[in-house]
Formats: C-alpha cells, sequence, structure tokens
DNA sequence: TCTCTATCCTGAGACGCG
DNA sequence: TCGCGTCC
DNA sequence: ACTTCAGGATAGAG
C-alpha cells in the first residue's frame, strides 16, 4: 500500500511539492501507468449483480471494458498512455505477500468447504475474495492494447519502478498513480489518479519530487530512509515512531543507522532483524528495463482487428467498439501536434479561475482528497 | 506532544439515457 | 446536471 | 468489492 502517511506528511511539511492542475493543461502529454494495478480494479468494480461481465462463454470481460474505454478517455483529451506490466515482486515484498497468501488461502479453504456444503451464497463470497488479475487478464489486455495502437512495457520487477524509469528517462512526462511510493522511487513527476479527476472534474494534483526534497529539506537517500521509517511495502518499522519522529530523526542524523545509534532502542525497538538496508536497496536500484532501451509509439488503432477481438470473441457491441477507435484516431491527430505551452498555459489559468468561482457559487466542491489504495 | 488503536464512515469503472 | 440502469 | 471491503478521518488512551 505504499508508503503510510506519506501524502499526508508533504501535504503538512511540503505543501508546495503538490500543485493542482486542470485536466486540459496535461494535453500532449504521455503518461506512465501501472497497467496491473488498473485491471485489478477493474476486475474488482466492474460488475453486474455482484458478478463480473462476461461473454456467452463465461469468459471475463470486466478489464476490457474498463481498459478499453479508459484509455479512449484519455487519449480524447490528449493525454497518450503507457501502460507497464507487473514482472517478478522482489523476493523482500514475499513479507508482505505472504500475509495476502494466507488470507488467500484461507478464503481458499472456505470456498472448498461452501462448495461441498452446497453453500452457494458462501461460494460467491469466497470466489469474490479470491479475485486477482491473472495471466489470462494480462494477455488480453496486452493484446487489446496492441490493436489500439496504444503501447506498453513489461517490467521485469514491479510496475510503479518501471513507470519511474519511464519518467527519469523522459520517456513520458509523469506516472500516473494513487501509489506514493512511486516519489520513493524518485519519479520526477507524479500524478494522483487522472482518469478519475478528469470523469468527476477534479483538478489533476501533480507531485513534484524535487519540490519534495526541498520542502523537506532532504535528500533522496534521506528521503528513502525517511520513507522505510514511516512503513513501507519491504520492510517493518519502529514502533513508536510516526511521521513526525520520523521526519525529524532522518532530518538530524540524516540515515537510519545513525538513527539507530542516538535514539533509545529500550523505547523504539527496531524490529528484529530488520532488513532495512535491503529496502533502500530496492527503492535506490530497482530492477527495472533502462528507459533508453524502450521505445514507445502511440499509433492509429487496427480497428478491423479491435473489432474482431472485441465482439467476435468477447461479444462487445460492435457500433460502440467502431465508436470508440473512431474517437482514437481523431484524438490521435490532436496529440500528435504536440503541446503549444504558451497557448495552454493561458488557457489553463482562465478556466482554472473560473473553476474556482463556480466552487464558490455551487459549493458542490468535494474535497480531492478520496483515494483507493492498491492490494498491498 | 506524539503515536497508536478503535471506531465510524465513505467511496470503490465508465457510459448514456431520461 | 444528476441518478441510475447497463455494459458483456 | 456494492447482500463488501479497505482506507481515511477522528477521538481518546498511553
Amino acid at each position: 500500500m505504499g508508503i503510510h502517511n506519506l501524502a499526508k506528511l508533504i501535504a503538512d511539511f511540503a505543501p508546495s511539492a503538490m500543485k493542482e492542475q486542470e485536466m486540459k493543461s496535461y494535453f500532449g502529454r504521455k503518461i506512465a501507468i501501472d497497467a496491473s494495478m488498473c485491471i485489478y480494479q477493474f476486475l474488482i468494480a466492474v460488475r453486474s449483480d455482484g458478478a463480473q461481465l462476461a461473454n456467452e462463454d463465461g469468459e471475463v470481460t470486466s478489464h476490457l471494458v474498463g481498459l478499453f474505454y479508459r484509455t479512449i478517455r484519455m487519449i480524447d483529451n490528449g493525454i497518450k498512455p503507457a501502460y507497464v506490466f507487473d514482472g517478478k515482486p522482489p523476493d523482500l515484498k514475499s513479507g508482505e505477500l505472504v500475509k495476502r497468501k494466507e488470507r488467500r488461502q484461507e478464503a481458499e479453504k472456505e470456498l472448498e468447504k461452501a462448495k461441498e456444503a452446497g453453500d452457494t451464497e458462501n461460494v460467491q463470497k469466497f470466489e469474490r475474495r479470491l479475485v486477482r488479475a491473472t495471466p489470462q487478464h494480462n494477455e488480453d489486455c496486452k493484446k487489446l492494447l496492441k490493436l489500439m495502437g496504444i503501447p506498453y512495457v513489461e517490467a521485469p520487477g514491479e510496475a510503479e519502478a518501471q513507470c519511474v524509469a519511464l519518467v527519469n528517462g523522459d520517456k513520458v512526462y509523469g506516472v500516473g498513480t494513487e501509489d506514493m511510493d512511486a516519489l520513493t522511487f524518485g519519479t520526477k513527476v507524479m500524478l494522483r489518479q487522472p482518469h478519475t479527476s478528469e470523469a468527476k472534474k477534479l483538478p489533476v494534483q501533480e507531485y513534484s519530487f524535487n519540490k519534495v526534497l526541498e520542502g523537506l529539506n532532504l535528500s533522496h537517500e534521506e528521503f528513502i530512509d525517511l520513507c522505510i521509517l514511516m512503513g513501507c511495502d519491504y520492510c517493518g518499522t519502529i514502533r513508536g515512531i510516526g511521521p513526525k519522529r520520523a521526519i525529524e530523526l532522518i532530518q538530524k542524523h540524516k540515515n537510519i543507522e545513525a538513527v539507530l545509534e542516538n535514539i533509545d532502542q529500550k523505547k523504539y525497538p527496531p524490529p528484529e532483524g530488520w532488513l532495512f538496508k535491503q529496502a533502500r536497496e530496492l527503492f535506490k536500484h530497482p530492477d527495472v528495463t533502462p528507459a533508453e532501451d524502450i521505445e514507445l509509439k502511440w499509433t492509429d488503432p487496427d480497428e478491423e482487428g479491435v473489432v474482431d477481438f472485441m465482439c467476435k470473441r468477447f461479444g462487445f457491441n460492435e457500433e460502440r467498439i467502431r465508436n470508440g477507435c473512431q474517437k482514437l484516431k481523431k484524438g490521435r491527430k490532436g496529440a500528435t501536434q504536440g503541446r503549444l505551452d504558451s497557448f495552454f498555459t493561458v488557457v489553463a489559468n482562465k478556466s482554472s479561475n473560473k473553476r474556482k468561482a463556480e466552487e464558490m457559487n455551487g459549493k458542490k466542491s468535494k474535497k480531492a482528497k478520496g483515494s483507493f489504495k492498491k492490494r498491498k
């Protein structure tokens, strides 16, 4: 689940690191997105009467519905997504993954019991709890993306880290994610949930890594140690040390080794066999493909191919699919013209003011803090 | 003052019709 | 502009 | 995972 309380810490100690921008101001931008996380969310959320959408043969289509329309929406807004698929999770994560596995196995056991007892209600309940993106779902999505003319990358390790490599290697402008650990990996720019912002007409939250470091007065290495102290997926934390003490200690002592030497370890006992050094190494040197070895290309969709795949195989409505392909073609034409920065700056300011004015009048403004953490 | 815990609360995809 | 039924 | 669930917010204890 990323870094515990990092968003709040940044809001409190480095507020200028986050700025809110209108969706429009991202016209022409390329964005890296964790595909595995999207697929999982679609499998969870795209349902009808509690069941996933499926074709006549019972093959699940929820992930394809979600991916198809979300991608079109982004292209329609002049944003060019590049999807990144997870590879093998780092071994260090197994501690965290073990917990999930235990929960899974428990659910599997319960499912067996319910099946034997013929308890259909519980069968459904525990089947739902076992949802996860299978290799088949991933393959379906890769095929669809290829046909749509949208690039994707298969990461050797964590997708989030690969997204960051693409940003910092200047292949894309930023990573679009809900997971704050993109910042721990050092992404120059992070956009929080750009698709959601668009749908709900909320501004995009853009985080600048340099401003985070500047605001917290830390180097990247110190920031990584801070994140580990606050709680990451790779190792435990020191009981009694939360965001406040963590940032104070790191600002003063610069790294976890020095922190350990300077605190009363009886009062603040570090976890036994604490693997903070390994965690630090994973954040500093994650297993990724170098950006220069990756080429991202957005092309026109293979409309007949998309129709064949989505309609013939999965039973989608042909008119809707063709309609979507037209949007892809149209949107691409606009976005390939590139950005006209001065022009869009003016537009963004204007509409931003307008939006604020509207919020004042209609008090419909909802806090943009709602969030949805991934299954971690 | 700070952190931890328990408890409550909310929102979790996208489209399009009316 | 929404609420809600539907997408497959 | 909408007949649920996880995460944020909040208050109160230590």
